[in-house]
DNA sequence: AATGAATGAGGTTTCATTCAT
DNA sequence: AATGAATGAAACCTCATTCAT
C-alpha cells in the first residue's frame, strides 16, 4: 500500500493550484510555484495534470462541485417562504464568501473569458442552480399566499448580486483596505431587505 | 497643426487598448495586437505611454473617472426618495452594464490581485462613491419618513450588489450563452423589490 | 552521476562568456552568442545565472579571484630585493598579459564607469594587493639597504603601470597592427629600468 | 550672418557627445541624451553626423588630435637629457590624465575591439608619436652620454605605462573609491624612478 | 534648418513543457 | 514514479534612425 495514492498526490496539487492560482489569477500563477508549495518537481505536475490549463479546468471544477451541494437547500417541506429564504441567503452569502470558495467568483469573472467553457460551466453547475433555487423558492412563497412579486427569475438575480457582491468585497477590495464585511449581519440585511423592502408602511 | 495631435493619438491607444485589456485582461492582451488596432507600431505604444503596466493603469483610471459623473446623481430637492431610488438604479445598471463600461468590474476583479492599487482606486472612487449614493439616498427617504430600514450602508450594498450582478452577468455569462439580460426591466425589478420586498402586505 | 555537472556546466558557459565579452565588451556581447558558443540554448544560460549583468560579474570576479594567488609572491626570506623585484615583474607581466587575462584589464576599464561595484572589486582586490605587493618589496629593499626611494607608494604605480601596459597593448594595439610585445624582454627591461634608472653613472 | 554657425553647432554636439561617452561608453550613451545635452533634437543630430558611429569617430579623431600638439616637445635644442625627460613625463601626465583628456584612453581600451580603426588611429596616431618622442629622447640623453639604455624602445614603453597608468586611475578607479592621485607628485616620482633606479648607489 | 512622430530590428528575459536518466 | 536539466516560443521594451511637415 503506498503512503501517497496518486488521488492523494492529486489532491494535494488542487489545493496548492487553489492557493495560486487564487492568489494570481490564471495568468500569473507559475506552474513552478504549485510545484513548490506541493513540495515536488515541476515536471511531476505533468504526471497529473496534461497542463496548467488542464490543471486549471480542473481546479475550477474541483470547487464548483464540491460547494454545490452545500448551498442547495434539499426541501422546503410546508416552511414558511420567508423564513426559508433568510436561511438561505444566509447560508449562500457564508459559504460563497468563505475563504475557501470565494475566490471562485473571482477567477470566473477574471478569466471567463480566455477559459469560455469554465465560464459556461460555472453559469450551467452555479449560477443557474442558484438561481433556480431561489426563484423556485420565491415561487414557493407565491404559492403559499406569503410573496409577491412579478418576475421571480429577476428577483432572484438582485438577491444572487447581494451575494456575489459579498465575495467579491472580502476578495477584490478587502485586501486593498475596505471595511471589513460581517458576513452574517449582511446577510440578515440582505434578507431583511429582500422581503421587506426599504418603504414603510 | 498636426493632423493626428498626441491627445488624439493617447486616446485611439486606450480606446485600442480597452478592446484588448477587455477581451483577455492584463497578462493575456499583447502589446502588438494594441498597436495592430490603433494601426501604428509595437514602439509608439511607447511614446504614448510607459509601459504596458502604465497603459493599463491609465486605461482603468480614465474609465472608472469618465464613468462617474454620469452616476451620480447631482441633488435630491424634494423629490420622494422611491423615485429617486427607481431613476438611481435603472441609470446605473444602464450605465454600468453599458457594453463601454461592463469590462470594468471585470478586469477589476480579475486584476486586482496584481494590481492592487487599481483596485483601491476603483474601490475609492467608484464603490466608496456609489454606495455613499445610494446610502444617501436611503438616509434622505428614511428623513422624509418614506423608508424605514435599520442599516443603510448594508441596505446599500445589497443594492449595489444587483448592479454589479448586471454587469457581470452581461460580460461573464451572456458570451457563454446566458439568457440575455433586459437592463430596463432587471432595473425595474430591482428596484421594485428593494422598494417594497417580497412579502405581501 | 550526470555525464554533466551544473558545476561543469557554469564553468563552460563561463568560459564562453569570457570568450564573447572580452571580444566586445558587455554591451555588445549577446547572450545568445555565449549560448551557442556553450552549446545550448539562451534559456539555459539562465539556470546557471540570473541576468547578463550577474554572468558578467561573476565572470569578472572569477577571473580576479583566479588570477590574484598566483601573481603574488609569498614571502620574501633574505633574498635581494633587486632579484625579487625582477621575479615579480616578469611573473606578473607574464600572468596579467597573458591572453587568458589581458582582457580582463580591458573590460574593466571600458566597463568600470557602468559597473562600478566591479571596478571597486578589481581596484580593491588587484589593484591594491598588487600595488601593495611592490611597495612592500619595495621596503624590503630599502631595509636592506639595497634600494633608495623617496615613496615606494608612488614608486609601486610606476612599476604597476609597466605591468598594465603590457596588458593593453596586447589586448588593444596588438590587434590592430602594432609590433607585437616581447613580453619576456619587456618585463626584463621594464624590471632594469626601474632598478638601475636611464642615468648613467 | 547665422547666429550659430554649422561649425559651432558641431562643436557643440561634439562637446556634449565627449560627455556622454565619457560618463558610459559607446554602447550605453544615448543620442537622445547628446541631444538633450545640446539642446536640440535627436533628429538634428543627424545634420551634422551620420550616424552614432561617425559622431563617436569624429570625437576620438578630434580629441586625439587637439591632444597631440601639446605633448610632444618641439626640439631639445642641446638641453640635458635628464631635464628633458622630467618636463616630458611632467606634461604627458599632466596632459593626458586631465579631466577633458583622460576619457580618452579609456574609450580607446574600452572601445577598441569595436572600433578597430580608432585603436589604430590612437595607436598610429597617439601610441607611435609619444612612444617614438620618449625614444627619441632616451636617444638623445645616449648621444649625450647621459642615459645607458640597452633598449630605449622597450624603455619608452615603460615610461608610457606610467602616464597611461595615471590617466585610467584617475577616471576608472578614483569614481569607485581610489585614493586620489596626485599627478604632479606622481610625475616627479615616475621621472626620478626612471632616471636614477631604485638601486642604491 | 529643424523637429515631432514613427518605426524596425534586435536584445533580454520568462515560462510551460519535454525528456533522458 | 520522479526529476534536473533543457528548450522554444513568445513577450516586453529600447534605441538608432528616418521622414513628413
Amino acid at each position: 500500500m503506498p503512503r501517497v495514492t496518486p488521488a492523494d498526490r492529486r489532491e494535494r496539487i488542487l489545493d496548492a493550484a487553489r492557493e495560486e492560482f487564487a492568489e494570481r489569477g490564471f495568468a500569473a500563477a507559475r506552474m513552478e510555484d504549485v510545484a513548490r508549495r506541493v513540495g515536488i518537481s515541476r515536471a511531476a505536475l505533468y504526471l497529473a495534470f496534461d497542463s496548467k490549463d488542464a490543471l486549471f479546468r480542473a481546479l475550477v471544477s474541483e470547487v464548483i462541485t464540491e460547494m454545490m451541494p452545500s448551498l442547495l437547500p434539499s426541501d422546503y417541506g410546508s416552511l414558511p417562504a420567508p423564513a426559508l429564504l433568510r436561511a438561505f441567503v444566509k447560508n449562500a452569502i457564508k459559504r460563497i464568501a468563505s475563504p475557501e470558495m470565494a475566490f471562485l467568483p473571482r477567477l470566473i469573472v477574471g478569466e471567463g473569458r480566455n477559459f469560455p467553457e469554465l465560464a459556461r460551466f460555472y453559469h450551467e453547475t452555479a449560477m443557474i442552480c442558484i438561481l433556480g433555487a431561489i426563484e423556485r423558492l420565491i415561487a414557493h412563497g407565491i404559492a403559499r399566499g406569503e410573496f409577491a412579486c412579478p418576475d421571480p427569475k429577476t428577483a432572484a438575480q438582485c438577491v444572487a448580486g447581494g451575494i456575489i457582491f459579498a465575495a467579491l468585497w472580502r476578495n477584490v477590495f478587502e485586501p486593498v483596505g475596505a471595511e471589513p464585511l460581517n458576513v452574517d449581519w449582511m446577510a440578515e440585511n440582505q434578507a431583511a431587505l429582500v422581503l421587506y423592502g426599504l418603504t414603510t408602511g
